[in-house]
RNA sequence: GGGCGAAUGGCGGAACUGGUAGACGCGCACGACUCAAAAUCGUGUUUCGCAAGAAGUGAGAGUUCGAUUCUCUCUUCGCCCA
């Protein structure tokens, strides 16, 4: 026998689909169309296993469905601008254009090596001018709609570095290169105007019937609505300003009013600048950071103002007005009412203090007597202590009357507040797509017309410059515009920006007039199916999704509301994790199995130590190069074992043994291979022709069904099943004929996941054209089916009869059946319940 | 702290709408081939028991003729938001 050569096997088909083009696409109504996309890599430099399981899981479908006669668009591109690549140019004095084009070409020879279903002439680059100019066009039509605008806002500023740090760039309040002391900085940012749609984004979400729930759900808590009321307290004191709005949640607690608590950014607060204790504190405020997560866990602080707020309810009680670290002004009016009693942080805040914490909800198995003592009680019940509010159901109908009371008296209003706030696209970095305005003298923005575009990002500039690197370039920064001497924009678009329209550029990957031809994005769009990881659930899925509420936004020309049709998020790739004595991370090619699970390290003989499998990371060294697994095992293996163990959506357990199996099993398939031809051209009888053509068909029926729901994990299955299945019963007596359309079906099934392997035995046997095999519903029939017969539902017997049978006659049949027979000794039949080809269970 | 989800052999995982628990793979054991090993092939493999049989899907309850599947309580773990 022949070992399988996947090296030359494999190369020899991917040259093939090169050659021929395979896997090019053109817009063409007369064919129903499908678009696969997977979420496009950074360009870091290689490939990783979450690449492979991401890119194999989309080719598996893409395959698939073009096998079915769909005209299928499966593109690749780069998002190819951000951080890494100016870190990497500074660390080895390149620049950042040749370390990302360097990388782009590497892995795209990787990812061909994969056998990728690939549409190679539509690939695109964010990092290219010809894709970015078209970013800016949306952005000068986003600014002509009044979708963008300018705003003050706080950055992380490392003084030292003299940048701006992005939150992940933050450690324990450190910069992350230079380890100075983190500031809070105000600059003027560019911002889209998400929150516009948070309702259509919201409502949105119920359309999406293939996205996973969990998705969904994570969004919907993002954009956060939530329903409750505007109120004004009048303030009493020394200053002009006699009255402060808050947004609250729960007005029906305003009976246990006992302070306010304004954000120290909150206008009141320029009164008191010049008090040196508001100063201090507001020092601190900053240091405990401003994250809802700091504020949760953090202490609550305060600055008592000399200030009295008046309930509105109830105008003879005032209370103490505070400054307070946990109210953000970018959230409601940057001012909340405390209730201590019935929220968690206001309570913290009035134990500290010393203030006043009012029972007004009691829950419905206690009484009047109902006091809050320990921790505050934020659940549900009825209303106490609240004059006329007093017998309302919490939270529900007290929410609403207390709102309608508010209305009548003209103290509040009822409000719909999003958590979504606008998404600032400012960046202070040179790798990144130019925002295609200029300043004037007056600091007045002016877009870039047109005509001029691309701003194109200038080149060989110098790196190493202390803050953002475009700042510095003197000759870029001139623009004459109408005569005018103008200054640029030096911020860079957010590389969100990029990923938020490239699956539209995909469409049209060549049009040079606009960002896509509405013809082919009439056609292509939306994505049928999105494949990616689930850390891009909210941040860039909500983000393609506003930009196309703002492209559509004012246009009747584009309509897209929704970008993706389904989505599928896939699980991690994990691997067992190895410590050396002291403690270091060791990766696994540096060591060496000796028993069982125990390892030594190759060099030093150490005793390693396997910890839990965790998904693969550079800093625990537990990562598997792609690379090596395809040039020792093929890039078939590399597919087969990366569907095989885990269903996709779940995290996968990469092993050695795993891979190895893998690899195994396809030479044992291209030893059937060559086994089933030899049989095919022996056999003259027809005998057993029925039972192979019966057994195709339902494993026909199980591949398209596990295909329809992703189950590719069970693919794998039923291909190991129908190998032996193969190999046992081929030798039996069918006719060549029917050899050959079985084994021919059965190879087409396997193209999607071995394609490689797949179309080699398929051109042995000289099957050039060929489409997806269908299952033949009819012929699913069983001839015999197999009864379960339980005696008080304990299963006691297993029965052969013929389908359809009826329940009396069956049971004349186990009456005599031995295994049975002697538990109805004796005993009384009390009841039968007959599920048809299926039980039989019998009560004695 | 909140939301979502999960828990099945030594391991990864199957089990359609409540109807044969453990498909398939890994690992392990035994056997064949071999001077031998590797590779390959075959057989077996939830636990206890020689067997008949009994127990068994994180724990406890419930609904049902019948529960991995549905309901409730609890435990542990994971993910996300904080």
């Amino acid at each position: 026998m022949n070992r399988y050569n996947f090296k030359s096997i494999e190369k020899k088909w991917q040259s093939f689909w090169e050659k021929n083009k395979s896997f090019r696409v053109k817009t063409d109504p007369s064919k129903k169309k499908f678009y696969c996309l997977e979420m496009f890599p950074y360009p870091s430099g290689k490939i990783h296993m979450g690449h492979v399981r991401n890119y194999t899981i989309g080719d598996v479908l893409a395959r698939y469905k073009s096998l079915q006669g769909y005209n299928v668009l499966h593109p690749m591109g780069w998002d190819s601008f951000g951080m890494p690549a100016e870190n990497a140019a500074r660390q080895n004095n390149l620049d950042p254009k040749t370390w990302t084009e360097t990388n782009i070409k590497n892995m795209k020879l990787q990812l061909k090596k994969l056998g990728l279903s690939i549409d190679w002439d539509r690939e695109i680059s964010t990092c290219d001018k010809n894709y970015y100019k078209h970013q800016q066009e949306f952005f000068l039509e986003l600014f002509k709609k009044g979708l963008v605008y300018r705003k003050e806002n706080y950055v992380n500023w490392d003084p030292v570095d003299e940048t701006v740090l992005a939150n992940e760039q933050v450690i324990d309040g450190k910069g992350w290169r230079s380890g100075a002391p983190v500031e809070r900085k105000k600059l003027s940012q560019w911002f889209f105007n998400i929150s516009k749609f948070s309702q259509e984004l919201l409502d949105g979400l119920d359309q999406l019937e293939s996205w996973p729930k969990k998705v969904k759900i994570m969004q919907k808590n993002w954009i956060g609505k939530s329903f409750g009321c505007e109120i004004d307290f009048k303030i009493e004191g020394e200053l002009p300003i006699k009255k402060v709005k808050c947004f609250t949640t729960r007005p029906d607690t305003l009976f246990g009013f006992s302070f306010l608590a304004l954000s120290v950014d909150h206008e009141i607060s320029k009164f008191y600048q010049n008090n040196k204790d508001f100063i201090k504190f507001k020092e601190e405020c900053s240091k405990t950071g401003t994250t809802e997560e700091a504020i949760a866990v953090g202490e609550k602080i305060g600055f008592k103002t000399n200030l009295k707020a008046i309930n509105p309810l109830n105008p003879q009680q005032t209370v103490p007005v505070y400054f307070a670290n946990f109210v953000l002004m970018d959230y409601g009016f940057g001012a909340v009412f405390g209730c201590p009693a019935h929220d968690q942080r206001d309570f913290d805040f009035a134990k500290k203090y010393n203030l006043d914490i009012k029972t007004v909800v009691r829950p419905n198995d206690q009484d009047e007597n109902f006091k809050v003592d320990q921790e505050a009680y934020p659940g549900p019940g009825i209303l106490i202590n609240s004059d006329f509010l007093n017998g309302l159901e919490a939270p529900e109908n007290s929410i609403v009357e207390t709102i309608k009371i508010l209305e009548k008296k003209k103290l509040g209003k009822k409000q719909i507040n999003f958590r979504l706030k606008d998404w600032g696209v400012s960046r202070q970095r040179y790798w990144g797509c130019p925002i295609p305005i200029a300043y004037d003298e007056n600091n007045n923005a002016h877009p870039i017309p047109k005509t001029n575009l691309p701003v194109e990002l200038p080149e060989n500039i110098d790196i190493n410059v202390k803050g953002n690197p475009l700042d510095n370039q003197k000759d870029w920064k001139k623009i004459t515009l109408n005569g005018k001497e103008l200054s640029r924009e030096t911020d860079t678009l957010d590389t969100f920006v990029c990923s938020s329209w490239y699956y539209l550029r995909f469409c049209s990957p060549k049009e040079t007039g606009y960002g896509f031809k509405k013809e082919d994005i009439d056609y292509w769009m939306p994505v049928d199916q999105y494949i990616g990881g689930v850390e891009h659930a909210i941040l860039h899925l909500l983000y393609s999704r506003f930009f196309m509420q703002a492209l559509s936004y004012e246009n009747d020309n584009f309509n897209i509301a929704e970008p993706f049709n389904g989505l599928f998020t896939q699980g991690m790739v994990c691997h067992e994790t190895y410590k050396d004595p002291d403690n270091n991370w060791v990766s696994p090619d540096e060591i060496e199995n000796i028993s069982g699970k125990k390892y030594l390290k190759k060099d030093k003989s150490k005793l390693i130590s396997v910890g839990p499998s965790e998904s693969m990371s550079k800093s625990k060294k537990n990562t598997i190069d792609p690379e090596d697994i395809i040039s020792n095992y093929g890039a078939d293996s590399a597919r087969l074992f990366i569907l095989s163990d885990s269903p996709p959506e779940k995290d996968v357990q990469w092993s050695e043994e795993g891979i190895i199996s893998s690899f195994k099993f396809i030479q044992k398939l291209w030893n059937l291979n060559e086994k089933v031809i030899n049989e095919m051209n022996k056999k003259h009888s027809s005998d057993f022709d029925d039972e192979i053509n019966k057994y195709t068909n339902k494993y026909l029926k199980k591949v398209h069904d596990n295909l329809e729901s992703f189950s590719y994990n069970k693919i794998v299955a039923n291909l190991y099943e129908m190998y032996s299945f193969l190999n046992k019963q081929i030798e039996k007596q069918y006719t060549k004929n029917t050899i050959l359309e079985n084994y021919r079906k059965i190879l087409i099934t396997m193209t999607p996941i071995l394609p490689h392997f797949a179309n080699e035995c398929l051109s042995i046997i000289e099957t050039k054209n060929f489409c997806w095999p269908d299952y033949n519903k009819s012929m699913l029939k069983e001839d015999i089916v197999n009864i379960v017969v339980q005696i008080n539902g304990k299963k006691r017997a297993l029965i052969q009869t013929e389908p359809n049978i009826i329940e009396e006659k069956l049971f004349e049949i186990v009456k005599n059946d031995e295994k049975i027979s002697k538990y109805l000794h004796q005993k009384n039949v009390k009841r039968k319940i007959y599920i048809k080809d299926k039980l039989l269970n019998i009560i004695v």
